[in-house]
DNA sequence: ATTGAAATGTTATGTTATTACATTAATTGC
DNA sequence: GCAATTAATGTAATAACATAACATTTCAAT
C-alpha cells in the first residue's frame, strides 16, 4: 500500500499543503519558518515528511537548489514514472516538470554501454522562461 | 584568454591537483583538509579556487553530492563542450563522465517546446558500475 | 488488550556555503 | 617605471542545509 493511497500523517499533509500552495520551490528551512504556527519546531519534522513524500512521487527535490516542489501531476503516482526532469527559471523560480521517457532511455543506454546501470537520475536545466526573456 | 590558457594561481593549482590526484570526487572540505598542509585555513580558499576552476571547465559539480571532479578530458577544455552528464557508482563512488550531444538537444528541444531557453544543464545518474553490481 | 512498526518530539551536532572586510599580487595604461 | 585598476588572497564570523541519537507517542494488526 503506499503512501499517497494512505491517507497521510499531520505532518505529512502540513508539509505537503505548503508545497502545493506555492508558488514555487521551497527549502525545508523555509517550509519550517511556514509550520512554526502549526507546532512545528525542528527541522527534522518538515525533512522526515520530505522523505516520505518524495518517496511516494508527490514531492520532487531539486538537486541544484537544495529546494522541493510538489509533484506538478497531483493526479497520478509520480512514483511509477521514471525520470522527472526540470526547467528552472533562474529569473522568476518558477518550475516546469516534465517526464520524457525517450530521454531517460538514452541515458540509461549511454550508461549502459558504458556498463553502468542506473537507478535514478537528476535532470536539472537553469535557463530563463519566456516571461522572463522580455 | 581563458583560465585554462594562462597560468593557474597558486590556490588553484593547489586545488585542481588534488581532485585530479584524487580516485574521486571530494567535497569542499575534503579538500580543505588535505590542503592544510600547503597553508590553507579557511573554506573560501577551496571555494573560490574552486569557481574558477568550474568556470574554465576544468572542474565539474556534482549537485546530487556536493561534491567536485577532476574534469575526465584534461586536454581539452570542457568549458567549449555544452552539457556534461556523469554517472556516479553508489557503490564505490566512481564517476563516469559523458557529452551526449543528441541527448543534450533533446533535452533543450522539450525545453523550448515549453518556451523556456535553458543555459546550464545537470545531468546526474546514481546506480551501480559493474565491479560493484557483482 | 498486546505487541510491533511507524511517526513524532527534542536536543545537539555535523556538513556545506557565503558575507564582509582587510590585504596583497598581478595587469593595464600612460 | 609608476599610478590606477582589477584579480586574488587571508581571515573571522555566520548563514544555510542536513542528520544523529534517543525518548515518547500513535496506530494498525493480531
Amino acid at each position: 500500500m503506499t503512501i499517497a493511497a494512505r491517507k497521510l500523517t499531520r505532518n505529512q499533509s502540513l508539509v505537503f499543503d505548503c508545497l502545493a500552495e506555492s508558488e514555487g520551490p521551497m527549502s525545508a528551512y523555509t517550509i519550517l519558518d511556514r509550520l512554526r504556527d502549526h507546532g512545528f519546531k525542528a527541522p527534522l519534522q518538515v525533512y522526515r515528511a520530505l522523505d516520505k513524500l518524495t518517496e511516494a512521487g508527490m514531492v520532487h527535490r531539486l538537486e541544484s537548489m537544495n529546494a522541493y516542489v510538489a509533484c506538478a501531476h497531483p493526479d497520478e503516482d509520480c512514483s511509477h514514472h521514471g525520470m522527472t526532469a526540470f526547467a528552472i527559471c533562474e529569473g522568476c523560480g518558477a518550475v516546469i516538470e516534465f517526464h520524457a521517457h525517450e530521454i531517460e532511455h538514452a541515458l540509461a543506454a549511454l550508461a549502459e554501454s558504458r556498463k553502468f546501470k542506473p537507478e535514478r537520475m537528476t535532470v536539472e536545466m537553469r535557463g530563463l522562461c519566456e516571461a522572463c526573456r522580455r
